[in-house]
RNA sequence: GCGCUCGUAGCUCAGCUGGAUAGAGUACUGGUUUGCGGUACCAGCGGUCACACGUUCGAAUCGUGUCGGGCGCACCA
């Protein structure tokens, strides 16, 4: 609807044009300060401009009024162009608010060390990153979900030496030191037990084999990993090995040229004239390639197998480390621009109305999977989702786990289960249904059925600007009007039935198609809160 | 100390490519259809948009500075 309007502006003006939502819907559907701007070029009152621009849409099929107020032009689209999108969309549910973008993304999220189970602060990344996935795939974009699994360095041989001990501590009832940056939790039962079947117990005295059971656990971790994001509908579409890389690091060096230089006996990167604060080793003293080394081969890697834009999702916590990865990529010879870092900000649990403090070594660090069995999927998602990803997060379980208007997801499954409520009541017949004509419905069904079809507009907005939370907004908003519609106006049984349905089944199209968007289902009814 | 980032209602957060009276939920107070699920709806209360200066016809939005919070500043990943 936006572009066509827009169109017709940029035909009339000459110009790209600001539309914006008039904050009352009083003043129409769209409006623009532009003979403000034109004000100025023209040397003419914004006044006057605004009038003679109003006048000369007066014959457009596409709206039913322009009128220029204060220096405002506030357009209403015409009933009869809102009533053919309709129904247009409503013939083609699967292509509503679809297009056909000729672009190829490369989205890298999660990306969690294969160590242990993932986090309550894993799961905020893990959420934003999937849903910009979906919403560029209905976009029609050509985007890949990848996992970059780092099963290589200290972490993955503290993983065995973990094991060991923890098996011989909770297994074999021994009494062992436990240092402090070993892991701890729980999921380390399960591995313990499993590797005790499969290896003998002999393998958690033996320091030789230390690697082999890590080799092993680190697989088995990830498979944890895949599951508990399965269980939050995340999916991705290839893995890569950090294990896997290094073979190549001798040719991405030399590609490198000039980036690239020997002191002290270890490898540089010159990253500081790339932006960077200073220049960073990629091979140590003893010729063992650092984390970045590793990554500068993995970007190589991304950037030949030939995207068009790169996106990765990172925990707020490594910005310090784009400069250096975005200095690799240009020395690589590629264009840095194309790759586009977006930070997941910190998660803080309130329990009780208390901060909930989560150590590692403490081992009582929350588990997604935690979360997802105490208020569900499609809850936890939404609470992610509606919230800007860059700014911290404070969230209280206990809220989420309500069955009423304050918990924002239960209400939008609401207004879904309400309009299938009233369907299913109907007195008239589905044909009747969809060829009533959705004209003369009375100012409240035009604003509702406006806000239903603004779907399109919003997901792009929503993935352009990789704010996800415009969706989630949006949602809510279109719930509380048809909640609103509902109270306000009688449907069965009356002479517009036909028609009044016809409204809510473009309500409830939104709907669903937004939720799933968010990787929710949306329910045709309520289940009765068991107390 | 340096860098990034944030500071909007009691609380949790939107709004930030500058535009018409700053929004929602929650909390609190009071109400609601002789009707389709009241798991809903409406109204009231609540704001010097951290502070100061600047740019502009116009600033929560842009710029500079100050104060305050978070994160980062590894040859760890």
């Amino acid at each position: 609807m936006k572009q066509r309007v827009s169109a017709l502006l940029r035909e009339k003006i000459g110009r790209e044009v600001v539309l914006e939502k008039p904050r009352d819907r009083s003043f129409g559907h769209f409006a623009t300060p532009i003979a403000f701007s034109l004000a100025k070029e023209l040397r003419k009152s914004p006044m006057i401009i605004a009038d003679e621009l109003a006048s000369s849409f007066e014959d457009s099929d596409v709206f039913s009024k322009v009128e220029a107020v204060k220096g405002y032009l506030n357009f209403r689209l015409s009933e009869e162009f809102l009533a053919q999108y309709a129904s247009w969309a409503l013939s083609n549910p699967s292509d509503f608010a679809k297009q056909e973008k000729n672009q190829k993304i490369l989205l890298e999220f999660v990306s969690a060390n294969p160590t242990g189970p993932l986090h309550i602060g894993h799961a905020r990344g893990a959420v934003y990153g999937d849903t910009l996935y979906r919403l560029a795939k209905h976009l029609g974009y050509d985007i890949t979900a990848e996992y970059y699994v780092n099963d290589a360095g200290n972490q993955i041989d503290l993983l065995g030496l973990s094991i060991q001990l923890h098996a011989r501590e909770n297994l074999l009832d021994e009494t062992v030191e436990f240092p402090e940056s070993y892991y701890r939790g729980e999921y380390l039962d399960g591995l313990s037990r499993d590797a005790m079947e499969k290896f003998g117990v002999e393998i958690f005295y033996d320091e030789s084999r230390q690697k082999e059971l890590a080799l092993w656990a680190k697989d088995e971790v990830m498979k944890i990993v895949v599951k508990d994001l399965g269980d939050l509908n995340i999916f991705f579409d290839t893995f890569v090995y950090e294990s896997g890389l290094y073979a190549d690091w001798d040719r991405v060096m030399k590609k490198m040229g000039s980036g690239i230089y020997e002191k002290d006996g270890k490898v540089w990167i010159a990253s500081e004239a790339k932006g960077d604060e200073k220049d960073r080793v990629v091979v140590r003293e003893d010729s063992r390639p650092t984390y970045l080394a590793g990554d500068i081969v993995y970007h190589n890697q991304k950037f030949e197998r030939g995207y068009d834009h790169y996106i990765n999702i990172w925990g707020a916590d490594h910005h310090g480390y784009i400069p250096r990865v975005k200095a690799a990529v240009e020395y690589l010879g590629y264009d840095a621009q194309k790759l586009e870092v977006l930070l997941s900000q910190m998660v803080s649990l309130l329990k009780d109305g208390e901060p909930y403090k989560m150590s590692k070594r403490a081992g009582n660090v929350i588990l997604m999977s935690d979360i997802v069995e105490e208020i569900g999927a499609d809850a936890l998602r939404f609470i992610f989702a509606s919230k800007k990803s860059d700014t911290a997060l404070e969230f209280d379980l206990a809220e989420f786990k309500k069955q009423d208007s304050s918990n924002p997801i239960f209400y939008i499954q609401y207004a879904h289960a309400r309009i299938q409520t009233l369907l299913s009541k109907a007195s008239v017949s589905r044909e009747d249904i969809n060829v009533s004509s959705l004209k003369n419905l009375g100012e409240n069904a035009d604003t509702l059925l406006f806000d239903a079809l603004l779907l399109p507009e919003v997901i792009e907005d929503a993935f352009t600007t990789r704010q996800v939370q415009k969706l989630t907004d949006y949602l809510k908003s279109l719930a509380a009007s048809l909640h609103k519609f509902y109270y306000d106006v009688r449907m069965i049984g009356t002479d517009d039935e036909a028609k009044l349905l016809k409204l809510l089944l473009v309500v409830g199209l939104s709907l669903k198609t937004g939720l799933s968007l968010l990787g929710i289902e949306a329910k045709d009814r309520m289940e009765k809160e068991a107390e």
